[in-house]
DNA sequence: CGTAGCACTCACCCCGGTAGAGTGCCAAAG
DNA sequence: CTTTGGCACTCTACCGGGGTGAGTGCTACG
């Protein structure tokens, strides 16, 4: 009775996990003996498989079902014994063309990469997109509305566009709006945000020495259309019908659960977070994800990023039961096609 | 045995639908007699059941179930029988205060009433922004981001905002693009859509003729800033997982066939659509809608409109077995506010 | 025309029996 | 000492049957 993690024993963890990945039912001795003819009885087969059950690596359901991965078993298979199957050049072409038509600007990017993503795995793309701080100034617009409300637009080097109405409380003239969005265009272009941010203040103590009311309100303005936007609004989600297709979502208690985490979106805006701060590809394995709603559930995520650094993340949600040899190139190649796009952009 | 529907079978009706929109369990002769203390025994209340099943306002599932209404049976209650439970001031208050943030923009505004309608109703909220060409012209901005690149961005009278970036080709010199500016800003200002277009061809035309290539390249991006946008993107839609802690959906296979809808949203496009052209609240009772997918479903709608005309509508979709005595109160009132918040705006 | 009574029909639940899959353990073989 | 074959055991899933209860349809009567 071996404790330890032989050679075999590792054969057989992943002979269990891959077929468990491709028949969502509990596996046998019997079967991991037959069907991955390594010259083992099952007799032999059972002895291991308690073991790698003592160890927490399997769990049965019951006592005379076969046995199912449990997460550490998943965690294990994935760092040690997973073979990545990289894709042909033909999906890596289709992933391509799927981009082919966007225009290029980030939002359109991502849009067509939760599209590709979940299309592509069978299960639920999921892409955050960077922070506005994250973004460098370009061109900002006041367009004032009405009296005492005022459009303000404003534009990032890669062609995003935010825009927010401001209550100005006062009338701001046309002509001092014209004046400032000169000024400000050519002043901050090329920086980023939050060097903005902290220009526009040292700006606004300026004009308040000078007792500049209405320079300091534009001033103040655009500070505001620049705060930041709703966390939750960042997320892209996409293909979630197809994760009801999954056996193991069979149980209508557990669906209603899992809408509930995609619709309040907090729990994953966490997790993608969690996730653009480390590099490349990263796993949550079921309740690794300490979000308890989503037990059963893994995450295959991948940052994606330019020359000046990581800015955002992307992937892929499905059941914990989940092709991770085939899941993991798609996610990874997306998120390399879709920095590369966004590469092009930055010149 | 009358054929008629005389007032006892239409009490008798209403009682039904009524037991039923509160159990969800088919209602039996029984209790009908007993709940509506109205003087009738059972057996008497049987004979009518068994006239409404005849006319094919109730159905039963199985021979020894109660009866259960039919689209038939909802549609007559709905027209003839319905009393609507007013509102009272504190949910009006309520409702309002759902806006009291939100900064009146269009888009904005619409958000809080998907929101709100999902949130009162405890069914599903969908709403369904208004096409562009429905909008007025306000403003026109070029951003260029870079050699052969431009954004445009396009704001119409209430404050949205649409941009799109566009391919020129050629470079085109920042001095063309604000002179361009300037001038489709005072001469189409306040223009309704679908002029500016006739307008800007015309122009086009006539650049055309003076040979003027630059100034024509100019207005075709203009134009193809203005082409419309997808239609599936102006359906917003919230609340989705309240629709799945109705029994009716308990069956795994109906919650998989509305979730494609809800994702796909081209059925519900077509809803709202054919709502929008009509006035005023409407209701679609489950094959009424002739999308089968959502058979077992209803959904109310009003169209929300300022003195232009009508602009778009929203509603509640969920179980046909809905207490619309109560929605409809909500879903009026609610496009009633936004109809007034829209009104504002357009001063 | 309304009502009471009655036989009938299903869906549902609980039961017990069975088949099958898979285990755990043990003793024998390599 | 490891591997294997054998065997008893366990537990689930599946089936068929009887009982129960709700609700109906029909008929006869006031």
């Amino acid at each position: 009775m071996t404790i330890s993690m032989n050679e075999r024993s590792r054969k057989i963890l992943e002979a269990i996990v891959e077929d468990y990945i491709a028949s969502a039912e509990p596996v046998g001795s019997k079967s991991v003996s037959c069907r991955h003819q390594m010259g083992l009885s099952p007799a032999t087969v059972r002895n291991v498989m308690a073991d790698l059950e003592g160890m927490g690596y399997l769990a049965s359901p019951h006592a005379s079902a076969g046995r199912i991965p449990t997460d550490k078993g998943y965690r294990f298979y994935v760092d040690t014994l997973l073979q990545l199957r990289p894709l042909k050049a033909e999906e890596r072409e289709r992933i391509e063309r799927q981009y082919a038509s966007s225009d290029r600007r980030i939002d359109e990017v991502l849009r067509e990469a939760v599209k590709s993503l979940s299309r592509l795995s069978r299960y639920a793309g999921i892409v955050m997109a960077p922070r506005v701080e994250a973004t460098v100034f370009r061109h900002i617009d006041f367009v004032p509305l009405a009296p005492g409300r005022v459009l303000v637009i404003f534009v990032s080097r890669t062609g995003e566009v935010q825009n927010k109405i401001i209550e100005t409380g006062i009338n701001l003239p046309a002509k001092t709006l014209e004046q400032m969005t000169n000024y400000l265009n050519r002043v901050m272009s090329g920086l980023p945000l939050d060097t903005v941010r902290e220009k526009l203040a040292q700006e606004m103590a300026q004009a308040k020495r000078e007792h500049d009311d209405l320079q300091q309100r534009v001033l103040a303005l655009s500070g505001q259309a620049l705060a930041g936007e709703d966390e939750n609004a960042r997320v892209y989600i996409e293909g979630t019908s197809n994760i009801l297709d999954q056996p193991e979502f069979a149980d209508v208690e557990r669906m209603r659960q899992l809408y509930r985490v995609f619709e309040q979106k907090s729990q994953l805006v966490d997790l993608l977070d969690r996730s653009r701060r480390a590099h490349g590809i990263q796993i949550f394995i079921g309740n690794e994800t300490s979000h308890s709603a989503i037990a059963g559930c893994s995450l295959v995520t991948a940052t994606y990023e330019t020359r000046e650094g990581t800015i955002g993340s992307l992937g892929v949600i499905g059941p914990s039961r989940m092709p991770y040899a085939q899941v993991i190139p798609i996610v990874d190649y997306t998120a390399r096609i879709v920095s590369q796009l966004l590469e092009e952009e930055y010149q």
